[in-house]
DNA sequence: ATACCGACCTGTCAGC
DNA sequence: TGCTGACAGGTCGGTA
């Protein structure tokens, strides 16, 4: 479900509600599904945990932990406490979704794991299509490619550049660059004004210098309107995103172009709707 | 390396 | 009021 400017969205709503908060006690569903790590390994790490930040990384959703030790009057120094950090790293997938509860709140069907605070709520992740995915890290956790939003020009360049793969297909490898999904790829690329299944070995450098610019620009302005809802997406609050107003492609086959009136076409690539204008974009 | 496909799952909606 | 099929924000692994 949630690309980028949700995960954003979700993870800043997160860190406001439950940083310094600590996890007291996890109860994990049967369904192992969405476990990467083991039921087990997951419990132990989160248990005891202090929320020390919540932030992105592509797509995933990202809890830095310091290890809580109980106060039994010898305090550690903050040097030594470093060694025991973990990160708790949550992706999504299509359906997931993290929220913080009342502990008297129903809770929802297809919900797979709940985290205790100390503060007396609870933080639950629900994914009815259970593509999402739950694990734990000791050390740095490392989703490879590179942050769209901190990706300088030349480099953005030199991700794409010789790869005979369409130019979709690479904005959608997050081993290149982490976070575009399908919605933001069709957008970013009709700003562009390049074809979905152009070849990225056959765009020149002016074109890739805009579309750097504007994988950015709708993924900044995303941000800034909370994502996009489309059915169930709501952030960690509840409250739902507003892109989906500004789609000038994704969803809007047969539709007139915003800009030239041609209607809008859509394709079938690599298993992914893909959304353009045959007219604006070549 | 690349591309296409199905698989992983449940839910929703349009059309009959 | 069903039933059926298409489709959904993501990724992975197999196969040519």
């Amino acid at each position: 479900m949630p690309e980028l400017p949700e995960v954003e969205t979700i993870a800043r709503g997160l860190a406001k509600r439950v940083s310094g908060d600590t996890i007291d006690s996890v109860w994990i569903g049967s369904k192992l599904q969405p476990l990467k790590s083991p039921a087990a390994t997951i419990a132990a790490t989160l248990e005891g945990g202090r929320i020390v930040r919540v932030h992105r990384a592509g797509k995933h959703i990202v809890f830095d932990l310091e290890a809580a030790r109980a106060t039994n009057g010898k305090r550690k120094s903050s040097r030594s406490r470093a060694a025991q950090n973990a990160q708790w790293i949550v992706h999504l997938g299509m359906t997931g979704r993290m929220v913080v509860s009342d502990p008297a709140a129903e809770i929802a069907k297809h919900t797979h794991l709940i985290a205790r605070l100390a503060s007396g709520r609870e933080l639950r992740f629900i994914d009815p299509r259970m593509f999402g995915k739950l694990s734990v890290f000791s050390a740095g956790f490392d989703p490879g490619g590179v942050e769209p939003l901190e990706v300088g020009e030349e480099q953005f360049i030199a991700l794409f550049r010789g790869h005979k793969t369409p130019i979709k297909s690479a904005l959608l490898n997050q081993k290149l660059l982490r976070g575009v999904g399908n919605i933001y790829a069709d957008e970013a690329l009709f700003r562009a004004g390049l074809r979905p299944r152009r070849r990225a070995a056959a765009i020149t450098r002016e074109q890739f210098r805009k579309l750097h610019q504007t994988v950015r620009e709708v993924l900044r302005e995303a941000i800034a309107l909370g994502g996009s809802s489309i059915n169930d997406y709501v952030d960690a609050d509840g409250a739902e995103g507003f892109f989906q107003l500004q789609h000038r492609v994704y969803g809007r086959e047969g539709e007139p172009c915003l800009v030239c009136r041609t209607a809008i076409k859509r394709v079938v690539l690599t298993g992914r709707s893909s959304h353009y204008c045959p007219k604006c974009q070549k």
